[in-house]
DNA sequence: GCCAACGTTGGC
DNA sequence: GCCAACGTTGGC
């Protein structure tokens, strides 16, 4: 089992939204490295969902992957921002998975309070200039987060 | 609103 | 294959 953390604007999708509807695909990744992420995701595997482009960033929860290797059905709708007319049905270029509600953490842990716990070598979400929206989370960091939430 | 740090596009 | 121009992400 591998941890992941998994970014998404709240104005566009929040914990909230995935607390109400309990699971969702997670659609719209249009970016190689990420994708790739994506792809190495099994069933089982949790991710932490972090709140980007808000007042303050930080990890607001976590979900666990129920589906891997899902074709991300907007690359083929022609109304979506998503839309992605160089992939076809016969070879989809972008995969992802759906992930399931697991709980909203009591506080927010703010980008802030992570940049003064990790280094930008163990965790590449602190790292300068970083815009990956899909990282992997190493176990050891994944564990130090899940029991600072569990305190407070 | 600014801008650093990317990623992508397309001419050559 | 190079690289300038442009677009996007996302913290601040």
């Amino acid at each position: 089992m591998k941890y992941w953390l998994m970014k998404s604007e709240p104005q566009v999708y929040s914990i909230t939204d995935l607390q109400q509807e309990g699971q969702t695909i997670w659609d719209g990744v249009r970016n190689y490295q990420a994708r790739n992420f994506l792809r190495q995701m099994k069933v089982g595997d949790l991710a932490f969902f972090y709140h980007s482009n808000t007042k303050p960033p930080g990890i607001v929860g976590l979900m666990r992957v129920i589906e891997s290797n899902v074709v991300d059905p907007t690359q083929f709708d022609q109304d979506s921002p998503y839309y992605d007319p160089k992939s076809t049905q016969e070879s989809p270029r972008w995969q992802t998975v759906t992930v399931e509600f697991v709980e909203q953490f009591s506080k927010i842990l703010t980008l802030t309070t992570l940049k003064q716990m990790f280094s930008s070598d163990e965790f590449l979400l602190v790292k300068r200039g970083n815009r990956l929206s899909v990282i992997p989370v190493n176990t050891t960091i994944a564990e130090k987060i899940i029991d600072l939430v569990k305190i407070s």
